[in-house]
DNA sequence: TATTTGCTTCTGTTTTTTCAGAAATTACGG
DNA sequence: CCGTAATTTCTGAAAAAACAGAAGCAAATA
């Protein structure tokens, strides 16, 4: 019986899908792991094929392309011969999963592009100042955001939960004006 | 004279906009995004057409995709009828209008949507366990992102930086196994 | 080793998105 | 107010992305 027939089930995968365009995720694919996470037993494609009413070709890409993410692995199912998936269904490994595919793919070659401009524009005297104000600052900037997150991503699962359900009080550790210094 | 004649900051126009691509952005609308951010001054909607080479209806509708996300912003020019535009140069108040309208936009409808379904579930008893389950732990998970996400932004700029500097530091004060309590 | 089964890659079609130009609307100056 | 400049909205064309089905390939069985 297929997950699709639940009104509720197919409304979160179908609104799932829809999250996925409007972040630059094929629909597709974000429905084949929409699927995959609320399914309780390891899918084959076929079966994906089935429920979601796609072409066997593009669940084949699509789940590559969630694997490709780390999101979802193949199985292999007692006496079948068939590949099967399941999706991650830890959250959090999940998204920081996401996010440093994400990162590896779109960001850091973003850094390494304002790093050279960066560096050739101080050099040449002929640009813009603004120009090459603007540009040393994006890149600062998103380097910056770059190594917080090398850092965060570095802490234990527990710590991290335990800071994001701190949300905005850790700002009580780091008053500005007063620099906390550690006693190592 | 154009800022796409210096090599430099055409790498980065031309590159900004297919980052926004990636990120379900469309191209003309970053690359007006990206040109406005180097330009040393307000700039007419026709200039950005002579530059970027776009038709004026579509610059028309970028910059206004770009003041819904309050990173742009219209200017009055002395002695000039038209209209002129300048870009948000604060790239933390450009990142937080971003995310902020991001979330408004996406994720706020699907908060909603998976509470309802959450809701629903609860009740259902025919609705196979896994999917109440897995519904309800993404409700909860997303939520969590959400709230801390509201606390944080609310935080003073300076205070941020400051986070941001100290990166996965602050895991000092939260080790886990000992609850760091505050003393209201 | 021939045959079947499962998976992937390729190719042409369909759908969606982007975009230019025309038409319409609004704001401004005389 | 009238005419003109500036901007927005509408519409159809072009470009890009998503997709289905076919063909190709690999692995397992017999």
């Amino acid at each position: 019986m297929s997950l699709l027939d639940h009104p509720d089930a197919k409304a979160f995968i179908l609104h799932w899908g829809e999250m996925g365009t409007q972040w630059g995720v094929n629909r597709s694919v974000s429905q084949i792991h929409a699927l995959l996470y609320l399914s309780s037993a390891p899918l084959p494609a076929d079966e994906i094929v089935d429920q979601l009413k796609l072409a066997r070709s593009n669940v084949s890409t699509g789940l590559k392309e969630l694997q490709g993410y780390g999101i979802v692995r193949r199985v292999h199912v007692e006496g079948d011969r068939r590949d099967h998936f399941v999706a991650e269904t830890d959250l959090w490994d999940m998204l920081m999963r996401i996010v440093a595919e994400r990162k590896r793919r779109e960001v850091d070659p973003t850094i390494a592009l304002l790093a050279d401009l960066a560096e050739r524009l101080k050099q040449d005297q002929s640009a813009p100042p603004q120009v090459r104000e603007r540009i040393v600052r994006m890149h600062e900037f998103i380097s910056t955001l770059g190594n917080w997150y090398e850092q965060v991503r570095g802490l234990p699962k527990p710590t991290l939960v335990l800071l994001m359900k701190l949300g905005g009080k850790v700002a009580r550790f780091v008053s500005p004006g007063k620099i906390t210094r550690s006693k190592d």
